[in-house]
DNA sequence: CAAATGTAATGAACAGTGTTCATTAATTGC
DNA sequence: GCAATTAATGAACACTGTTCATTACATTTG
């Protein structure tokens, strides 16, 4: 069947359309910015049309979240490679915290925005699981070689994962203006207190 | 003139009801879900009166955020009393935490939504300043004695508030679900996870 | 080929939102 | 009592996400 078979690919393509077009525009304007209207309007569809594809627009939020877990993946393969544990840690480090600052709008809708699992947190835990455990397993090599102060492996996890994200977010919120520090020190200033962190909790 | 004065008494009061009113309907559904029209109804005027005494929406939460900032500030004062410098820190660092798990809509407000202080610094500064005064001056005992393996006070007071921070907003945030663990643990791995970061930056 | 079927796309409509502003109501000063 | 000032209104504007009866088209059947 012939016919169906391009029913069908042509059903992901529009998929695939619609998806792509969504995440250029969340990561331009951000997701509450972005409008089903004008995600329609952009690939000249009629907004009806979106909701063939997709359930709401929360959906739509968890297909770019999803690309922008891998996305952050691919950042940590690529930037944390040392064969040193701490290192290895450190370039995690700096490489979650650029992401963050390069890529605003992203990590808003992946760490910061309220939406989603709420409801469905298997989709989550499926999109965020990867690059939650790259960060375990760098910490496994590091508590398992005694290299740090903490010992407790899940618990060092979050505690580096929420002070990184603290550090991100809280800037990103504009939140660090009551430091009188100028905008552009700031890129540094979270760098080096994440370092300055990471040295604290090294033996 | 106590015409004049009855009238500057009646617009305060007037302005304090909107005020009272947004931030209780705030607490409760949360900045959001709370229009103007509803805060309107509430107090049993129209839209359009609010906008005489509030220039918009964000300028409502400003007057909430600060009365919130007080809040916290008061919790701080409360609970932070101890005259060991590093006992001090550990109490604002349960204060602080146990504060944001139990007004989760109070905390999104002061620290992630995202509406004001992009425009105006100087009220959120002078809001949020006390809060983080205070855990500055707390640090500044701890430094000063050299009980921390931190030295940079300002780095330090970023990197602390960071992890709190980090902490709360992930969990309001439902993003530590990727960790499979029970709904209820989840406040006192926070505040164990504070205590156990706090004693490895502790010489 | 023509008619019938199935399906994909539409866009008006619904119930909301923040905000504005001409109109109305009430109060005050003379 | 009347004019002038001030306070409150609520309809209107331009948006939002979402639904659904209607339309247009493609495919299958007779």
């Amino acid at each position: 069947m012939g016919v169906t078979d391009r029913k069908e690919r042509e059903k992901t393509e529009m998929k695939e359309l619609i998806r792509a077009t969504a995440m250029k525009m969340f990561l331009e304007d951000g997701y509450a910015k972005t409008s089903i209207r004008s995600i329609a309007e952009a690939i000249e569809y009629s907004p009806g049309t979106i909701y063939l594809y997709f359930k709401d627009k929360d959906e739509l939020l968890y297909e770019v979240q999803g690309e922008a877990y891998g996305q952050l993946l691919e950042v940590f393969k690529r930037e944390a490679t040392s064969t040193d544990p701490l290192e290895k840690l450190r370039q995690v480090g700096r490489a979650y915290i650029n992401f963050g600052l390069q890529n605003p709008e992203l990590y808003d809708l992946m760490f910061i925005i309220r939406a989603p699992m709420n409801v469905d947190e298997e989709i989550h835990k499926a999109n965020g699981g990867n690059c939650f455990a790259f960060l375990v397993d760098c910490l496994n090599d590091c508590i398992s070689k005694n290299l740090l102060r903490l010992t407790d492996l899940h618990q060092a996890s979050l505690l580096i994962w929420s002070t990184a994200h603290g550090l991100v977010s809280l800037n990103l919120r504009c939140r660090l203006k009551i430091m009188d520090q100028p905008e552009e020190a700031i890129p540094e200033i979270l760098i080096r207190s994440m370092e300055d962190y990471l040295a604290a909790v090294t033996i």
